[in-house]
DNA sequence: TTATATATTTGCCACAGAGCAAAGACAGAA
DNA sequence: TTCTGTCTTTGCTCTGTGGCAAATATATAA
């Protein structure tokens, strides 16, 4: 029963990483609040600003033809988003949207090359951290290619049991609201198969699951997928 | 009939950015042969060099479960690759295989280190290089999440056009040796699935191809699909 | 509390594309 | 030149999953 609740290395998570530098990082920039649902940036738009997630958690994702959402990834409390695009005077190439209350630090392109020029290890941290994300897509799109759908929403559940999975007295609570069609969103798949598969996971005793809640009650039979 | 082969950004490509600092880095490591086929690093190794691509062309992979290839991107003159996970000090998260003769040059850890250090732009290159497959892993994602067979392969040759097309009087010819296997691998599709479209377009007059050669004959008819 | 909007579930059908098999085409070696 | 191994093509079948529809469940507002 008992998982490992081991969290990814968060190259950019200052938080966690520095608090004095992080707390430095916040006078740098402009707080802002905003509600679940709300747009931070569209893609498309000119990259001004990047941010610093203080509180709360965004949602990066981008539009397919049909107008439908493919989410790239998720970005939690002491992370920072839309740097590179920032440094390199580029349009966003995600948007983002809140999915909780969320408080964001603005920093625009003049703090982030003060912020870079002050302390040269910021790059390489970014550096590292666009790293982690270009390789955990890298395995996503592996997934993808050539996984089935019960498999890739086994490996994002996993992933999130380790970056945003809360301990309980049921399971691991995954501590993101996600729909059914968020997580299709994000595996590549059809809202309606997600649902079957939650369905029979709930039924077989693996998982809890209420509207835009899930939380997992035998982590063990999940990871088995991993290795399949 | 006219297309315009505008060349991808390349961040890394010190050959066209540097040639003064690129003759500079080749000092800074060892040449290195190595004949098509023939793999220049494994996935799960530690990462002990990056290599410069002086010529030829090295293409990146991971494998499945059941032991195929999904082709994460090519690697073509100029370019570094591996020089995150070195700085990291992980493993490579790819293979990398020549696909002509190549010579590369290995950088091994302290040299990227010095070099880095001596020219701190290199990094801040290095972070918009791997930002610009960040990117195109995203775009690509997005294809294979929404996107059919037939789509994919056109968006596949329309950037192969931009990156490795060479003009001649037929049309564009794509500058690397792809078997029907490798564009299945690198589109997260089957082999005889990209059989039959390539048949279809040579049908339709839009490509000459033959043994791992393709010449695009008509690159409009498959920009148009980038826009479907 | 009731009303309204939004999420979820499930039965049903359709089809893109995977995968096998077997023939054919081509390149390099001997 | 012939041989051999590697690509490529194409007919065939099968299936995972998409997507509609309609019922149900759940949250938020009034």
């Amino acid at each position: 029963m008992a998982v490992k609740l081991e969290k990814n290395k968060k190259y950019l998570n200052f938080k966690i990483l520095s608090p004095n530098l992080y707390n430095e990082i916040l006078h740098y920039g402009i707080a802002k609040n905003i509600a679940p649902g709300n747009i931070l940036f569209h893609e498309g738009d000119l990259a001004e600003n990047c941010y610093l997630v203080n509180k709360g958690c965004l949602k990066l994702s981008k539009l397919n033809k049909r107008g439908r959402e493919v989410i790239i990834r998720y970005i939690s409390q002491g992370n920072i988003t839309a740097a590179p695009a920032v440094l390199k005077n580029e349009l966003y190439p995600v948007t983002a949207h809140a999915i909780k209350f969320s408080e964001v630090i603005i920093l625009n392109k003049i703090a982030i090359f003060e912020l870079t020029r002050k302390y040269p290890d910021i790059l390489l941290n970014i550096l590292m951290a666009v790293f982690d994300r270009l390789e955990d897509l890298q395995t996503r799109y592996l997934a993808l290619s050539s996984d089935q759908v019960e498999n890739r929403i086994a490996k994002l559940m996993t992933s999130l049991m380790k970056n945003s999975g809360m301990e309980n007295n049921n399971g691991v609570h995954i501590d993101i609201p996600l729909s059914r069609q968020d997580i299709a969103d994000h595996i590549g798949a059809s809202m309606y198969t997600v649902s079957r598969t939650l369905s029979s996971w709930e039924k077989m005793g693996w998982i809890k699951s209420s509207r835009k809640q899930i939380t997992i009650t035998n982590p063990q039979a999940l990871t088995l997928y991993e290795k399949t």
